[in-house]
DNA sequence: ATGCCTATTGTGAATAGA
């Protein structure tokens, strides 16, 4: 059994106590981190706590790290097709003979600038990548921050999301056409029709209290990844701390 | 509602997030 999570931590320095706390109770194997926010990895940190790690970083913004109990070999830190793009959004590499994708997609916001062009660039760049994969037979699992709400069922209110980046018609259907490519979203298949999974609560207007979120945060599988799916669940704990993430981890149970 | 909250930079107030 292999346990892997995806957790957008918004800055690893002010989320350490959380997130030490939260991998010394009951670490998964694997732990996707998005957002690190700094070049200046801790990763004696988390090696205290058993862990190896892998980084890629940038200050102030973005950022991704793997943290693995097991042995990373074949490291990559970025996206095929960069031309340019210095944004620390991709890390990969094989472990225990899976190939795991660590992503922090573009937010996008304000739709109809740059950078709503610039995420559905990065999207296209990334269909792309998993085509090749794909079509070479690879068993992988990509998890990370996608910074898209596939349906409205996956969000508290689609009326309130209408203009955003996150639910653009654009960006939804580049989502739905690599679950189209073959890849399962691991969150969904395992809690069909259930409300109120969600990823995500806004800091403001009280979200968190009122249960308001979106579920942005997803793990998709290759095929031979989906063979093994077990488990997926979101552990909504470490959201209810004191200086907690706006995020919560997303936890992929996969069998032998 | 150009708000609401949090983090970074840097020590103000702007930028970014989603």
């Amino acid at each position: 059994m292999l346990r892997l999570a995806t957790w957008n931590v918004n800055s690893i320095k002010a989320r350490l106590p959380i997130v030490r706390d939260w991998l010394a109770a009951d670490g998964p194997d694997i732990v996707c981190l998005q957002e690190i926010k700094t070049t200046d990895f801790p990763s004696f940190e988390f090696e205290a706590l058993g862990y190896k790690s892998l980084f890629v970083g940038q200050k102030s913004y973005n950022g991704v790290a793997i943290l693995s109990k097991l042995p990373i070999k074949g490291a990559e830190t970025a996206l095929p097709e960069g031309d340019g793009d210095d944004h620390a959004r991709f890390i990969a590499a094989d472990i225990d003979g899976l190939h795991v994708i660590n992503i922090y997609l573009p937010n996008g916001n304000p739709i109809g600038t740059e950078k709503f062009n610039y995420k559905l660039a990065w999207m296209d760049r990334l269909q792309r990548h998993l085509a090749k994969l794909l079509a070479a037979e690879t068993p992988f699992v990509i998890g990370g921050d996608f910074n898209v709400i596939p349906e409205d069922e996956d969000c508290y209110d689609p009326r309130v999301w209408t203009g955003d980046a996150l639910f653009q018609p654009e960006s939804r259907g580049r989502y739905r056409a690599m679950l189209n490519m073959g890849l399962t979203d691991a969150l969904r298949t395992i809690n069909p029709g259930k409300a109120h999974l969600y990823t995500f609560w806004d800091y403001q207007a009280g979200r968190w209290q009122r249960d308001q979120g979106i579920r942005i945060d997803h793990w998709l599988l290759s095929p031979e990844a989906a063979d093994r799916l077990q488990d997926c669940t979101v552990d909504k704990t470490p959201r209810g701390l004191e200086r907690a993430s706006d995020h919560t981890p997303v936890i992929l149970t996969l069998r032998d």
